[in-house]
DNA sequence: CTGCATCCGGAACGATACTG
DNA sequence: CAGTATCGTTCCGGATGCAG
């Protein structure tokens, strides 16, 4: 992309997980290990999250390296996603994450 | 913002984060612990981060407790940005997430 | 030097309908 | 069940010009 992203995997990282729902996607596939396209969907129920973003984040998910898509020929169809170990290693990252949002809630519990 | 953000503070986290250049913003002044906003734009300069967007992330840093903005009432005038305790409290991670995109690189070095 | 205001184009997001 | 297609909206980011 630009010249000092070289010099900032951070960007790197902010770019793979850039989307609305990416991180909490990778977050209910670290807790469940596999799941359904359904199943997901199902997981953000009181949510927003449409069947049309949802798609979409998978698939960058899997381009990117971070999600497995295994899909069945049933009928009905079935199609599987799990972490792969690249996304794996993520997840104590996401851990981080976590634990300092909660740190930040904690200090700043006064706004959003 | 959604009824599930209390169990999900990661995306607390990333709201805050959220924004093209923040987070090399916070990176940059993890490293010099004080800059001028001059020094910030010098900083970016091989890029295109624009005055607007990176007194907007300002802002939002400054209001999101990250970052503090000391205002020197002189002439010309002199601001100076530098991390609040919170934002500090946000390096490790910072730097988690910088050596996950190392990691990341090593094993897919084909693609961006 | 630092920062704000305005306009604008494109990307991200969202709702609905349709397909194998 | 697991998507694709289309359309509309909102919002982010960029260029320029102005102000204290």
């Amino acid at each position: 992309m630009k010249e000092w992203e070289k010099d900032c995997p951070i960007l790197l990282t902010q770019r793979l997980i850039s989307g609305k729902w990416k991180l909490s996607i990778i977050w209910f596939l670290a807790q469940n290990n596999v799941m359904r396209f359904g199943e997901l969907k199902n997981a953000f129920d009181d949510s927003l999250l449409t069947q049309k973003m949802l798609t979409q984040h998978l698939k960058d998910l899997e381009r990117d390296h971070l999600v497995n898509r295994q899909v069945y020929n049933e009928m009905p169809p079935k199609v599987e996603y799990s972490l792969t170990p690249t996304g794996k290693s993520f997840i104590p990252v996401l851990e981080h994450m976590e634990k300092w949002g909660q740190h930040y809630m904690h200090i700043h519990t006064d706004e959003a």
